[in-house]
DNA sequence: GCAAGTTTACATTCATGTATGTATGCCTGT
DNA sequence: ACAGGCATACATACATGAATGTAAACTTGC
């Protein structure tokens, strides 16, 4: 019976994406899972696969029914795999969930050192500008629209995973790494000196979750490639310095 | 905290098993926990008045424990009735949170009422910073800040309740009233003209959400009251045209 | 007495965690 | 090199807990 779940499961999740990781380890010597006999050949690499295969289940079946509302039965079906293998793999659904997102964590400490060049380090603005508009690129990948999208709309606080302190963590680490560049264009007189740079901090946070939170809802609505560089672009060109703002000091 | 009040109401309700509840907490016949002194008339001002004692027990169990952990019993518990009187004045869970909602709607097209003289009307962009400053505040009384908090984080999608097509129809209501300002605002050259009204209310909305949703995770952090109002005044004070700015036209 | 309001009882459903079964992969000693 | 032993990687079964909706029994206002 598993069979249809299996060839099902195929076709919707490693359909169109890239699973670089997973199709890796496996192919080398198994013949096709979708074989209609059963072949456990639990090897190293396979097990990770099912690893990999659960963890892509519950990203489909998380968004499709919210956290809660989602059984590890579900989840295990729709892998085709049964609970035995979840528990296996994880302790438990608040372990799974960590699990789903530590694949797709950007911390914003990294993006800009993606973007900065240490020969070159650009203003702190325009790293901050060039990282946020990367994070909006790195957004719109299908793995992590879905997580993210589970994580503001799926996931509720006080569940079996604890979302409010997750989210507080990353938010706090953002913020600081944040502020340092705020701070720094305060000093270097790129920021209007009319704006604090607590201030910016918040606004251009609050201005990235706020679309995060409201494209996420429904991303057909607009195209949140082209409207939110716009935003973003608007806001730091609107908050930099300007010709006819007070000079400093 | 929660897990320790949680664990504790357990105990009390579910103590025995499924029977007599009633001999444990509640009197068997006078069979009002609240008021223990007079036997319960049931006029129809106190069937209004057991509503609304349900509707704020929902608030306060929802925003502890998430609307999906949330059982039915647990609200009717809080408010010192059973699950009898919650399913007498409410369909189900969902019917009870939409009355919940309609408790503390605040339309944008409403604030704008609330700070336009008609017989002096503000520039657009005024408007708009009144009436949002306005929303700051009212986001602060404690109801509306237990509501909010429940659509933001302790509700997810999919669940008893369509919170996603809730939040749509309350964004899309607000965009639309917010957009026309904007295009006033460019119109009488209030607006910077290298700013396209679509973006700028994407600007505002994203952050006023973006703002909602990070203050309401833990309101402790800050003080919403003085950091909200002023990132809406730089906002306002960035994008509308200043000196520097091409002329439009 | 009738109906509104509320409690109690009941049947059903479903998720969870764990315990147990089992087949396979991997390793080790000789 | 290989036979046996142990750990791995699952599947299955079971016991428990808990929520839901509805029906039926009161209880009181009018």
């Amino acid at each position: 019976m598993n069979v249809n779940l299996q060839k099902n499961w195929l076709c919707s999740c490693y359909g169109g994406f890239n699973h670089n990781i997973t199709n890796a380890g496996l192919t080398s010597r198994t013949h096709s899972p979708v074989d209609d006999t059963i072949m456990p050949k639990r090897t190293k690499a396979e097990a990770e696969a099912t690893r990999e295969a659960l963890l892509d289940a519950a990203e489909v079946i998380f968004l499709e029914r919210g956290v809660s509302r989602t059984s590890l039965e579900q989840i295990a079906r729709q892998a085709g795999m049964t609970r035995g293998a979840v528990y296996w793999h994880f302790k438990n659904k608040s372990d799974l969930f960590h699990a789903m997102l530590d694949r797709v964590k950007m911390p914003l400490r990294q993006l800009l050192d993606d973007v900065e060049d240490p020969d070159q380090p650009n203003a702190p603005l325009e790293s901050l500008r060039l990282a946020t508009l990367h994070a909006l690129e790195r957004l719109q990948g299908p793995r992590s629209r879905r997580v993210h999208t589970i994580l503001l709309h799926c996931s509720e606080s006080a569940s079996d995973v604890d979302i409010l302190a997750l989210q507080d963590q990353l938010a706090c680490d953002c913020y600081e790494t944040m502020l340092e560049r705020f701070e720094d264009a305060r000093d270097t007189g790129t920021l209007a000196a009319s704006i604090e740079p607590e201030i910016a901090c918040r606004m251009l946070m609050s201005m990235f979750l706020g679309l995060m939170h409201d494209w996420l809802r429904d991303p057909e609505r607009y195209d949140i490639g082209e409207i939110g560089p716009r935003m973003l672009d608007t806001l730091f060109e609107r908050i930099r310095l300007m010709p006819c703002d007070p000079r400093p000091g």
